[in-house]
DNA sequence: GCACAATCATATGTCAGACGTTTAATTGTC
DNA sequence: GACAATTAAACGTCTGACATATGATTGTGC
């Protein structure tokens, strides 16, 4: 791990990796702690601002924890699922916003991951996971809700019917492109009569997961998928309509 | 984007995150340039190093780029579907391994994304794709291949029936939950029967992707997935036998 | 002998100032 | 007008220092 060409450019990307390697072969252990800054910059032959910058990168992916005080210093840290859902949604809405992923390849995708955990969400629901998909559905049919109060309910849904399967790796994958959907969502505005049908059909989703009948989960998620992708394409046609006239 | 609250603590995160939000909210624009560091430092009221650290910390997640030189400096980058996939990567495979997921677990959530996008593979697929599955799955038939290298084959087989579904927020949401996996598939020791099947299974379902039959590569996946879990399933008992005996 | 308070040592967090290096624009010369 | 030398801006790094947090140590009083 001591590893550092004479390169003289980008010491602290290349302390970086040479640190980001250890933990990931197995060298350094979850919760061992690093040589101080000081040390770190000893062996490395750089000085200590270098080596902070090298332990800020790892710090901004989880991978190190950092303690002050006595007995502090940069520790291996085990990354946890909830540490890492923030990190995945922000970088999954920055890659929709910034390459023009279009709302119908967005919607397929997110789609097609749901559908891949609904039947193990049919077969292990848990009453927690259930009685959240009601109370969203139930939040979602209130009159005064504005459209990203609505979405945000919606993500909360699909969440719970994710989070219904019971694995903790389908979660998190499926986290990021759910939520990385929703600034495309609130693009929507969803009428009162779209918005019955939305719940309607979550709340088919939900009597059919409550029943353990994955057959009918999958093909009410797929109305459901055709259903927003309808509403998406009108809003598109709705706005060239208006750019064509004005 | 200048909030700093009196806590002297932690300068580097909260300037990070203050830049995050503006990137995230739109107030900062792709390829956009930031302001120097110098004048960060002074818009901040903190030091350079200070400042250095956050961009250090922005630069790891890929959201910014530096430039040096006379019309350097700090860049909002163009976050790109490839350069996600490295961390994706790197945090997925230290979420297996840092929390005890067990083999059953991550091989369930890997099949059940590979089985969501096999319909849209089978439909869409192209020559190009076809053609790596097959030289893959040649490649798993060669004798002489060490049980990594046939892994790392393996690995690739599925990330171009995964990629020939032609969405890449599929390809990125499921790139992690397959690469992931390497380590752990690492630990299985393919005897030559083994290996037969599996290969035999992976030119089936290129059969089937190529016939465009959706049912079968379904059905493939399940047979292949239900064999990958008898497998591991055969090393932890063997492991756990010669434990017994010793 | 024990509990509690003061001190100390260690390590991170931050700052100030400086020098080196890269790169593009400017200037100067032929 | 084209090419070479200079200049300026900005990042990358270094040195040294001080501030702050925190556990360990020491000291004191009972």
């Amino acid at each position: 791990m001591k590893i550092d060409p004479k390169n003289p450019a980008d010491l602290s990307a290349q302390i970086a990796k040479a640190i980001r390697d250890a933990i990931m072969s197995g060298d350094l252990l979850v919760d061992e702690r690093l040589p101080s800054e000081a040390e770190l910059a000893e062996q490395f032959e750089v000085s200590r601002p270098t080596v902070r910058e090298a332990l800020k990168r790892l710090g901004a992916q989880s991978l190190i924890r950092t303690q002050r005080g006595a007995t502090g210093g940069a520790f291996v840290n085990r990354l946890k699922f909830e540490d890492a859902y923030g990190q995945q949604i922000t970088t999954s809405t920055l890659l929709l916003s910034m390459n023009d992923v279009s709302f119908a390849t967005a919607c397929e995708a997110r789609y097609a991951l749901e559908r891949a955990c609904a039947p193990l969400s049919a077969q292990r629901r848990t009453a927690d996971h259930l009685a959240t998909m009601r109370a969203e559905a139930h939040r979602q049919s209130q009159p005064g809700l504005t459209d990203e109060a609505f979405c945000a309910s919606d993500v909360a849904f699909h969440r719970a019917l994710v989070d219904a399967a019971g694995n903790p790796v389908l979660s998190y994958q499926i986290a990021g492109a759910v939520e990385a959907m929703q600034p495309l969502m609130n693009m929507i505005t969803f009428s009162a009569r779209s918005r019955e049908r939305i719940v309607g059909l979550h709340s088919a989703i939900a009597d059919a997961i409550e029943l353990q009948d994955a057959a009918k989960a999958d093909a009410m998620l797929d109305d459901l998928a055709r259903y927003t992708q309808e509403l998406a394409q009108n809003v598109i046609s709705d706005r060239e309509a208006a750019r064509a006239q004005s």
